[in-house]
DNA sequence: GTCTATATTTGGATAGAC
DNA sequence: GTCTATCCAAATATAGAC
């Protein structure tokens, strides 16, 4: 089952993530195609363990940094390390945080991974003043464009992610002054 | 050939830019499928003539807008007014601006007029004073990020792009700070 | 230019034996 | 749980007549 969703992200990297066909799975992993039945009820379904197992992968990862206790310092480091993340694996990508699999929505179940590792955010921002979810929706917005613009033109350079403890102090900075 | 690309437009409308097939677009102008070949060579082709068409529409629109002489006034309104041009055809924004087509990519004429088309806002920018291509990098990521959000997670509404004008006045004033 | 007919490939999914 | 065999559907693309 992990063995299987292992071999999966490895054909996602090499073929983009719609490029997964049950056939090559299955022979990637010594399988017939019918076999994989056993484990996944359709597709989707293994998109779905993709699209959790990819947001277990983060939330591993959130485990492992050492955040500032300093709340601002720690949105930037989080946001900096999520954009590593993010661009690291360019398929795990597209399934987590772009939408290029037509027809696939992850499970409610899966979906509350994909919360809980946005949620650390949220309380960073919190605890540095930053508490109108406008201005969360800002932050979030931002970080995630800066990862599609450098996904997209420049996925192997930093054009656009050098930005982000700036733009982070640009979106803080404003919110506090509104929030008096 | 404009009745073909415009039954394609109606045909993502309805099932996804990568919903289109051949068989039910050259149904539904009256035609058999493989006459649709004297018109495209390939099914890429198609994609890159709606892709062409659709950056027309964009440039057609953009000489419409009445824009301020003030450069910043006008960036906003070039941005909101895009952003609204974004909205208004999910099937058209999945094929111009996310990259919902997979192994898509636009032939170098077509990929022209999208320069084209964001030309005016680095000009406007300039006139407002923002030369450093590090900052309009930052104005088009974040005039993305909020269109992506917006599709994704609140399409017919404003939660985001309700920001834009405010975001453009910060982006705007602390590029001016930092190019004294 | 449009058609019929077909080639070719590729998918996901199921039946049923072992 | 894994297999063989097969089904079924859908898609792009081509050949060749009219």
């Amino acid at each position: 089952m992990a063995t299987i969703v292992a071999a999966a992200w490895q054909l996602a990297r090499d073929h983009g993530i719609a490029g997964i066909s049950l056939r090559t799975l299955a022979s990637s992993v010594g399988m017939r195609q019918p076999s994989l039945y056993e484990y996944f009820a359709s597709k989707d379904a293994l998109y779905d363990a993709m699209f959790a197992d990819g947001n277990r992968q983060l939330l591993a990862r959130i485990e492992a940094w050492d955040l500032s206790t300093e709340p601002r310092a720690a949105m930037k480091t989080f946001v900096r390390e999520w954009l590593v993340f993010a661009m690291e694996d360019p398929a795990r990508c597209e399934l987590l945080f772009q939408r290029h699999v037509p027809g696939f929505s992850p499970s409610p179940e899966s979906y509350a991974l994909a919360e809980a590792a946005l949620s650390p955010l949220v309380e960073l921002a919190a605890g540095a003043g930053v508490t109108d979810p406008g201005d969360v929706d800002c932050i979030v917005a931002v970080a995630a464009g800066l990862m599609d613009a450098q996904v997209a033109n420049d996925p192997t350079g930093d054009r656009w992610i050098r930005h982000t403890d700036r733009l982070i102090d640009l979106l803080v900075d404003d919110a506090l002054k509104r929030s008096i």
